[in-house]
DNA sequence: ACAATATTTGAATACTTGTTCACATATTCA
DNA sequence: TGAATATGTGAACAAGTATTCAAATATTGT
């Protein structure tokens, strides 16, 4: 059920047309929350690192990733936690190492149209 | 000029072939920070509204992004100086009026891509 | 059982971020 | 000129974040 809530005639605006229009195509609070979170997910250097690392390789463990990207393992794991918990590696337990890989081929492709962007400059 | 520095012998690691091998393919520090700049501009909700908005409609001024997106018009203004300042958006000055573009396709596409992960699960 | 090892976790820290509020700037119109 | 209006900005605050360190957990090999 969508709210669809219409500009009150009080609220001040330039062209009532062209909010209207816009507001009438709006996405839930939600809708944008969770695109930020996704966003957000890859907003951070060591992160993108782990991503990149993952794609090149696509299981590694926790302290291979470590070495690779040269931080330490406890702040290697903390990411790969924020990571996992939204959704973007999950991981294979074997004894005691835990071998990750990125989640989905969407990771890929989104993480491929950022690494073009910055690229092409 | 690029740092190739091998894998020292002490660095421990599990699967020297790979952690070599992904290392060989490394990208800059700079590199890892412009990627994370990137998405950070969209990682947060206000902005992902901003962009969406300015997805539909190619030019708005603050004051109608701000009713669309039901926010205040000073927090919508910094957050478009942020959007500004990483060359996500660029804007007109008519008068007192600043109408606000998205700045290039790429910021489409990425945005584009980002979306399309979050309505398929 | 014991030592070594791979990973995880919690607390502490310094740092960053988004919003609000009040005010500044700048343009329009009467 | 002076009031109204659109936007921009600095300071302050609360909330969130990434790393480090120390310690916990769990598995392996002796």
């Amino acid at each position: 059920m969508k709210k669809s809530k219409s500009l009150s005639e009080s609220t001040s605006c330039i062209e009532r047309e062209k909010v209207e229009s816009v507001r009438a195509k709006m996405k839930s609070e939600r809708f944008f929350h969770d695109l930020a979170e996704t966003f957000r997910a890859m907003s951070d250097p060591t992160r993108t690192k782990i991503i990149y690392a993952l794609c090149l390789e696509k299981e590694l463990c926790v302290q291979d990733i470590a070495a690779i990207i040269e931080t330490s393992n406890s702040a290697t794991s903390h990411q790969l936690r924020i990571l996992r918990n939204m959704k973007l590696v999950r991981y294979n337990k074997v004894g005691r190492m835990a071998y990750y890989s990125l989640d989905d081929i969407h990771i890929n492709n989104l993480f491929a149209e950022g690494m073009r962007h910055v690229e092409e400059e």
